[in-house]
RNA sequence: UCCUGAGUAGCUCAGCGGUAGAGCGGGUGGCUGUUAACCACUAGGUCGUAGGUUCGAACCCUACCUCAGGAGCCA
């Protein structure tokens, strides 16, 4: 029937045709269909790009027969010339010659030519990449992730795969997934256990990073970390992606330039490589978002000091409905001012105060504080989060001893302080916030494929 | 996990003690080089689940489930 041996033209390469074309083939769905005296008109698309071809199908034809079963969602294959379209709306469209269905699609079909609510979309998962919001969404994350591997390949990071199993916790960054053959209701015998001790989903690739930076110089990861925090948010998924860079012969304040240029360095991509989705993000989903973005480019971000942000927060004269106190973590609407008011863009908060903080971060001079940084960016909060980290064997395991840790478990990490240590700084950036704030999309749901959260991952 | 709000047709919602409603979407007919077209007709519902109050519950009460917004934790 369907000759499926060609690579096709894209709906995409197509639009960007100079001239008419005689004669093209297209494979794709039919997002809507209008029916008229002389002819009807669907809107193909193939997901290659935001728009879709319009393709005008003669009442007279013998292939018009078919009409009547291809419906919206349908799967079809139209070839015919490709014209200058006669009418307001589009530069090209399709004036068929032949139809051939692939897949029928009933009245059933969820996506009608209809605005859906997020909401609803997201309990149709398999479906709604077909939409135009979340096509465009997915198309974009795709982008990002190449422009992430770009923007360090070109920096001459290498890409190191750290484990996704790992029997070591990253200072208890969060509740960790349990990996295990046993089965359930035996008592839990670790040593019997497949790798022969307990073994978790990782939470970070920072501790095995950090291994590969001591012997490869500048190295970053990127890939799915897991929490399993009962964190019921819009910013939390218990499954999601981390890019995680870490520099050797390198302090907090090149950890700092490296993640301002990071941000910055995407958001360009998505506003160079992404103008049709960036385009209807700002007017269906963030109003402000090209603004927002422009203005991220224009401006040099800003860096507080985790004091300095505290007496700014004390002089704000704002009634905090959590108390600003030295020593204690800076909540989201302190985040928020930050941010939001008193920067208006995003900002660095650096040397936070020891006791908040895990063992790993280098100690300051001034005893209380450690070479921490978050970066904070409006409408998100911490998007990135970063340290230098302790280099210094006996400063090293004495803040292990300090928050209680097995020394046994991180001995491999502390012989790398212990045989040719060297300065170095990391972060972590959450490639699924980063998308949030270069898209203007408000629930981290809504950027993963099957987001998987407490009590939720039906795929 | 806590606080607040919401679950009624495929979707978005109205109805808030007395016979189950609208718009969109679907179907049929009409009109139209259309752009989320338009006009007419039509089909479509255990009102989240389980109890309770009442002559009578979509509506009031209780528990649970799900979703959303906010908080905590964090990326």
């Amino acid at each position: 029937m369907h000759c499926l041996g060609l690579m096709l033209e894209t709906v995409s390469q197509i639009l960007a045709s100079e001239s008419p074309r005689a004669s093209i083939t297209v494979r794709g769905w039919v997002r809507t269909k209008r029916d008229s005296k002389s002819c009807s008109f669907l809107e193909l698309t193939d997901g290659s790009c935001f728009k879709g071809l319009q393709a005008v199908v003669d009442a007279g034809l013998p292939c018009a027969e078919l009409l009547p079963r291809i419906l919206t969602g349908a799967s079809v294959q139209v070839v015919g010339a490709l014209i200058a379209s006669p009418a307001q709306g589009q530069k090209w469209e399709l004036q068929v010659t032949d139809v051939k269905i692939f897949g029928e699609a009933d009245a059933s079909y969820p996506l009608q030519k209809k605005g859906h609510t997020p909401e609803f979309l997201r309990t149709i998962a398999h479906l709604r990449p077909r939409t135009n919001w979340f096509g465009s969404v997915f198309r974009v994350r795709s982008k990002m992730a190449f422009a992430v591997h770009r923007f360090f390949q070109e920096r001459g990071f290498f890409h190191v795969h750290t484990p996704i199993i790992t029997s070591s916790d990253c200072e208890g960054a969060g509740e960790m997934f349990r990996v295990t053959t046993q089965k359930l209701n035996v008592a839990a015998k670790p040593e019997e256990d497949f790798f022969g001790r307990p073994t978790y989903l990782t939470v970070s690739g920072q501790l095995q990073g950090e291994a590969f930076a001591c012997a490869l110089g500048n190295i970053y990861t990127f890939g799915p970390t897991f929490r399993a925090e009962n964190s019921n948010t819009a910013r939390h998924a218990a499954e999601f992606w981390m890019i995680e860079p870490e520099m050797a012969f390198s302090d907090l304040s090149a950890d700092m330039t490296l993640a301002e240029e990071n941000v910055r360095y995407l958001v360009q991509a998505m506003m160079m490589e992404c103008p049709d989705e960036l385009e209807f993000f700002n007017k269906f989903v963030d109003k402000a978002l090209i603004t927002r973005l422009q203005q991220t480019l224009d401006k040099p971000f800003e860096r507080i000091s985790y004091t300095e942000a505290v007496e700014l927060l004390l002089k704000s004269g704002r009634a905090f409905e959590h108390p600003v106190v030295w020593g204690e973590g800076l909540q989201t609407e302190h985040e928020r001012f930050l941010a939001e008011e008193h920067v208006q863009g995003p900002v660095t908060i650096f040397n936070y105060p020891k006791a908040i903080k895990p063992f790993y971060m280098r100690q300051n001079d001034d005893e209380r504080t450690v070479a921490a940084m978050d970066l904070l960016v409006p409408g998100i909060g911490e998007i990135v989060g970063g340290s230098q980290r302790e280099e210094r064997l006996d400063r090293l395991t004495a803040a292990m001893n300090a928050q209680g840790l097995d020394e046994e478990t991180y001995r491999w990490y502390v012989d790398l302080r212990r045989y040719g240590s060297v300065p170095h700084a990391g972060y972590g950036m959450g490639f699924e916030r980063l998308l949030m704030f270069v898209t203007g999309v408000s629930n981290i749901r809504d950027v993963v494929a099957f987001a998987r959260t407490p009590g939720h991952a039906p795929y």
